[in-house]
DNA sequence: AGCACGCCGACT
DNA sequence: GTCGGCGTGCTC
């Protein structure tokens, strides 16, 4: 018998599988799903089964050496997805298996992560009479039955004596290093009719393919809504994955399942150690539980009895993987849903556009959730920053810093949104106007002032502050823009009676610290909570009734035709962070451009109008989701190479594509990926998928064969 | 990716 | 005359 083996070799000419024979002392061992330890030219590497075969080759073979796992760790519907992935984002198909498991489960070799073990100690010979009193101690222990090891520090002897002679036995025991912290709560809130109504809906569907936008205002009760579903699906004996960004999925988001399930829950997020992750894949496989709650790659649970996905913010960024395979949550969730028959729950209150007009087109059913549970949304007051500059207020508006002062009298608590992380933004000279950029990425480096560092937002390259400019002398350095860690200085100057807390990355990257900040804002212990995006999200305080958005109008200069729909939700989002329990909330935001459509929306919490003014421009500049945006770029080491590259594609592609498809560039790239190399893109816009995705799946084959450029390619921006 | 093979410049 | 530069090609 013989076994096709995907080897694990990050060649792009490697794409077939290779044929290996199966000595007859692995004839059982050898299962398709598994990996294996083959030898490959002078070395050894590790690769998936993908079918076992009986045929007749004219080179000869080699033998599988090794068999690595007891189980397959692919099963048949994912080595299928695998396939669909790789089809879909144009990578290798190793890539897209690699990409579904956690790192203990990859075929690497050499990289090992060990199952946690503890000894246990216990008794067998029962008749045995003890010499010394400590081992007379240790036997009355264990009288008890089997006590664990660690615990028994203080009879390390008696028990090493004990042990050598038989009368005790060591055993191990395989446990899971993150088990569930908190007790189930049996008590449930009562629904609102809203919520009855999208739970009594779904459940119609259950055992269908059915895909759902829940559109839900902040606060509306999505969670509920999504906790009553699963506990209908666990009664049906299946399963659920619930994706949440990795940004909003705290210790508070797992407590909150935790309370209603237990230990039925699987957790998968990036903030895991690989042996945590291993552990609560393991947990999955081996159907101990049935709910996994996860970030991105989480939609890959192996579950088999799917009975429900919920994609909670489903408009959300991170749902795409921003490298190769550069595949989206959604698409992978909709294939797994209609695979499983089972219903797909995109939930958001500010849907991307994409969803929202499949909704409208009714590829998804709409649900709708109007009301906030507690209370009405807050209401939002834009502030007109020209004026306060002239004012005197260039940061924190008079408005605001009154409404600060109110919002301190009454014992409540402020949120302050400021999309920048530093102290300021660019450092110039004034006589030459030279910027500090990176040399890496050509970006302006900002200066973060507690460290006396400038940084590279991209790149994390770090260098000391010029004291004086490197290009003409002048010791004339001015700092100009506003990054939190100013925010919060000018915070302090203004209110030094108040305290205040900053979350950014520079102050969450420890493990835990992220939720350290929540705990101690949420204690009271600080009155003001200053942050980037990051506070944004999902965070539920019930003593703040105050937030106020610094630059609100910021993120509209980015230069991304997502950027409206970004800033839209950011402040939808950041607005629903106020007056979320019985107190009312008010909200502020700063800007100089206040009267762009995604700002006065969001002002008057108005999600449809929004829509609707965003896909008039959608429309006229032909982008998703009237029309398919594609990428495609070459990279390489040699610029003109890179260009020369680009523009035949460009040639070929207008040679061989409709005039309906739109090819704009060879351009540069805005930032190049690795140090040392080159690239230029070319920008598709088109509506028939088929004959593009036909003309770049031949082009990629053309590539995989040029040693000198790689062509990489994202049909779904 | 590795690693070998293979064909041209500066050295004991 | 060799040592070694890294371009090219192969791995069941």
């Amino acid at each position: 018998m013989l076994a096709e083996v995907l080897v694990e070799v990050k060649a792009k000419q490697i794409e077939e599988t290779f044929t290996y024979h199966i000595p007859d002392s692995l004839l059982d061992e050898v299962v398709v799903g598994k990996r294996v330890l083959v030898p490959f030219g002078p070395r050894k590497v590790e690769g998936f089964v993908l079918s076992i075969v009986q045929k007749e080759v004219d080179f000869p073979l080699k033998d599988v050496e090794e068999v690595i796992d007891e189980e397959a760790i692919l099963n048949k519907e994912l080595l299928d997805l695998g396939k669909y992935i790789s089809q879909i984002t144009f990578s290798s198909l190793i890539s897209s298996y690699q990409v579904m498991l956690p790192k203990a489960l990859k075929a690497r070799h050499g990289k090992k992560v060990a199952i946690k073990e503890v000894s246990y100690i216990s008794l067998i010979d029962a008749t045995y009479h003890p010499r010394t009193p400590k081992q007379k101690e240790l036997l009355d222990l264990l009288q008890g039955g089997p006590v664990l090891k660690k615990e028994l520090e203080n009879y390390s002897s008696s028990l090493k004596t004990l042990l050598e002679k038989g009368i005790l036995e060591e055993t191990k025991k395989e446990v899971y290093r993150r088990t569930a912290i908190c007790e189930v709560e049996k008590e449930r809130p009562t629904l609102t009719s809203e919520q009855e109504e999208v739970i009594e809906r779904v459940e119609k569907k259950k055992s269908t393919f059915s895909p759902f936008l829940l559109h839900g205002v902040t606060g509306s009760g999505k969670t509920e809504v999504y906790m009553r579903l699963i506990e209908g699906v666990l009664k049906d004996k299946k399963e659920a994955i619930v994706l949440v960004p990795e940004i909003s999925l705290t210790p508070q988001l797992v407590e909150t399942f935790e309370s209603r399930f237990g230990d039925n829950i699987a957790i998968l997020h990036s903030g895991l150690s690989e042996g945590e992750k291993y552990d609560e894949w393991r947990k999955i496989v081996r159907g101990e539980v049935s709910i996994v709650i996860g970030a991105r790659s989480a939609i890959f649970a192996p579950f088999t009895h799917l009975g429900i996905i919920i994609v909670d913010e489903e408009h959300t960024a991170t749902y795409k993987q921003e490298n190769n395979p550069k595949y989206h949550a959604i698409t992978i969730a909709l294939k797994r849903a209609k695979y499983h028959s089972c219903p797909l729950l995109l939930g958001s209150a500010s849907p991307s556009l994409e969803s929202y007009t499949r909704a409208k087109l009714g590829i998804y059913e709409l649900l709708t959730m109007k009301k906030r549970i507690y209370s009405s949304l807050p209401r939002v007051d834009l502030i007109d920053m020209k004026e306060n500059l002239k004012r005197g207020y260039p940061i924190f508006s008079k408005e605001l810093v009154d409404a600060l002062t109110t919002c301190f009298e009454n014992q409540e608590q402020a949120i302050l949104l400021l999309n920048r992380r530093g102290y300021s933004t660019v450092v110039t000279c004034h006589e030459c106007g030279y910027k500090v950029t990176c040399p890496n990425c050509e970006i302006p480096l900002t200066y973060h002032k507690r460290e006396n560092a400038m940084k590279c937002h991209y790149c994390d390259y770090t260098t000391s502050k010029p004291k004086k400019c490197p290009e003409c002398g002048s010791m004339k350095m001015d700092e100009f823009g506003l990054g939190t860690e100013k925010l919060e200085e000018e915070f302090h100057r203004l209110f030094p009676q108040q305290k205040s807390i900053r979350m950014d990355v520079d102050t969450t990257s420890r493990k835990g610290s992220h939720d350290a900040i929540i705990k101690k804002f949420r204690s009271k212990e600080y009155q003001v909570l200053i942050g980037t995006q990051m506070i944004a999200k999902g965070l539920d305080f019930e003593d703040v009734t105050l937030v106020g958005v610094i630059n609100g109008d910021a993120g509209l200069n980015i230069p991304d035709f997502r950027s409206s729909e970004r800033t839209f939700d950011l402040l939808s989002q950041v607005a629903g962070r106020a007056g979320r329990a019985k107190k009312e909330g008010r909200v502020y935001i700063q800007g100089f451009n206040l009267d762009h459509y995604s700002i006065t929306c969001a002002k008057e919490h108005n999600y449809e109008k929004f829509y609707e003014e965003e896909m008039k421009i959608r429309k006229s500049l032909r982008y998703p989701p009237y029309e398919n945006l594609g990428c495609l770029e070459i990279i390489g080491k040699k610029e003109a190479e890179c260009l020369s590259e680009c523009e035949k594609i460009a040639t070929y592609l207008k040679r061989h594509l409709p005039s309906s498809v739109t090819i704009l560039g060879p351009t540069a790239s805005f930032l190049p990926k690795v140090q040392h190399a080159h690239s230029y893109q070319l920008l598709l816009k088109y509506k028939n998928s088929k004959e593009v995705r036909k003309e770049v799946t031949f082009l990629k084959k053309q590539y995989q064969k040029n040693t000198h450029v790689t062509l990489d390619i994202d049909l779904s921006l």
